[in-house]
RNA sequence: GGUGAGAUGCCCGAGUGGUUAAAGGGGAUGGGCUGUAAACCCAUUGGCUCACGCCUACGAAGGUUCGUAUCCUUCUCUCACCA
């Protein structure tokens, strides 16, 4: 099976701008980049399509540049943006640009033959002299057309928003780094969101016009889920490929909890199992939804791939205790570890001898804003002590409520835990 | 600058002197059903006590009244139309 053969079963491909690409692609191997916004010290979910896309390429060969936009971060691209965006500091953008760095080598080969490597496009961009680049590079762009771009267009029908010309110069900025990235790497190829194609194809025409070498672009699809909300986004906002910004165990969750509808597609985007072996998981799904092996297998391959095989560990063991209803086997390193991401309280061992109700413990240690909050809850039968229903507003803070030697495990509903420490 | 309309609980939105802690909807939370899903059903959704009751609340500050989210005055802000 050729790349675009396997893109293809995937539907990872949105456009091309060549249709002898994929031919080409088999009969040489190409440098391509893609571009990344060093809007935070890690990537996010949303990124994860063309981060895997890349993996396919490098996989059969490709060397892949990350171009991680130092230069271009300085100023924002208005594409899918509605209003003008906050400009950042270009340490702080360099710092980003180091932690992507890091965490894309889990994904990408940085050694060997086609390594990967990642670059700043600040390194150039922030050399450019005003005028040598208005006179070489700004005279073959056409106002006409970049105002006929959607991503422009949208703004200037905008009046509150509006568009800056530094927001509106933005993808002669791109479209130099593609030809940058040509004559120093012989990139041949741009990659990247459906959202970027204005942007890619500006890159091309510059490096043709200048360089009169065919240059090539392709996108990916906009990911998105069946029931219309955006895809990448959990209850507690953006799922970051950073496990300190989401835990590995909410990771495998975020996966874990997607609809059926949206387990094939995704199954394909986001692992690299073979057409057969995806059949045989959307089988599954089909014959026993019920058990979700196929949102397990997502959420275990994704993880894996993310966390690496201890995260994922970690993820399924944290998944076993907070829905397995098991706590009592658990020692006390196994709950802290498992439980490390719950919010604690830490209270004094004598606590438990004053005779104190449960639930005045628990609106101090924030469990509960207040006495009323939690009345309703236990009436409602939503408060559990160490995995059993508090049925009693009443109910005393005794010694009985450790689980182990300094923890109580408190839970509100199915799945919000509370860790109580006594110390 | 002129004229008109409006500011209500997490959000939207009823309510124009007293059974209004304030309809209805959304959201959120809990329960049920289930597959840690969707859909659906039930409950809760200011605080303290929970039994009555008490306190705080309808942009802000004053005032009228036995009593006001509801009437009056001033202020602040928002919106619409006109210049």
């Amino acid at each position: 099976m050729t790349l675009c053969e396997e893109l293809s079963w995937r539907g990872m491909v949105n456009q091309v701008t060549h249709e002898d690409l994929a031919e080409r692609l088999e009969k040489e191997r190409f440098t391509f980049y893609c571009g990344f916004d060093p809007t935070a010290d890690s990537l996010h979910i949303g990124n994860l399509l063309a981060i895997i896309g890349m993996v396919h390429f490098q996989r059969r060969g490709h060397r892949p540049i990350i171009v991680v936009g130092g230069g271009t971060g300085l100023i924002g691209d208005p594409s899918g943006k509605t209003q003008e965006r906050a400009l950042m500091t270009r340490r702080q953008v360099e710092e980003y640009a180091a932690a992507i760095r890091a965490q894309l080598s889990g994904f990408l080969d940085f050694e060997g033959e086609n390594a990967a490597i990642l670059v700043n496009n600040a390194e150039w961009l922030c050399e450019l002299p005003l005028l040598d680049f208005l006179r070489d590079f700004g005279k073959h762009f056409s106002v006409n057309v970049m105002l006929s771009k959607d991503a422009v267009r949208q703004r200037l029908e905008d009046r509150d928003h509006g568009i800056s010309f530094t927001e509106f110069a933005y993808s002669l900025l791109q479209a130099y780094d593609f030809l940058h990235l040509f004559d120093h790497y012989n990139c041949r190829l741009q990659v990247g969101g459906s959202d970027q194609w204005g942007n890619i194809v500006a890159g091309m025409d510059l490096t043709r016009r200048l360089r009169n070498v065919p240059t090539y672009g392709l996108t990916f699809p906009l990911v998105t889920k069946s029931d219309g909300t955006k895809f990448g986004k959990s209850e507690a906002g953006n799922v970051w490929l950073d496990a300190n910004r989401t835990s590995p165990y909410r990771f495998y969750q975020f996966w874990i909890n997607l609809a059926d509808a949206d387990v094939p597609q995704l199954l394909r985007y986001f692992t690299f199992l073979s057409q057969d072996e995806v059949r045989a998981v959307e089988q599954q799904l089909h014959d026993a939804p019920e058990t979700r092996a196929a949102q397990k297998r997502l959420a275990e391959e994704t993880t894996r791939l993310a966390h690496g095989a201890e995260g994922l560990d970690k993820a399924r063991k944290a998944t076993n205790a907070m829905f397995g209803g098991e706590l009592e086997g658990l020692d006390e390193g196994s709950l802290l570890d498992v439980f490390r991401e719950v919010p604690s309280t830490t209270l004094a061992r004598d606590e438990l001898s004053r005779d104190r109700l449960l639930v005045d413990v628990l609106v101090e240690s924030g469990v509960f804003k207040s006495k009323g909050e939690a009345r309703r809850m236990v009436q409602s039968g939503g408060l559990y002590l160490n995995n059993h229903r508090v049925d009693a507003f009443e109910t005393k803070l005794t010694p009985d409520a450790l689980l182990s030697e300094h923890l109580g495990v408190i839970r509100t509903g199915k799945k919000h835990y509370h860790l109580l420490k006594f110390e």
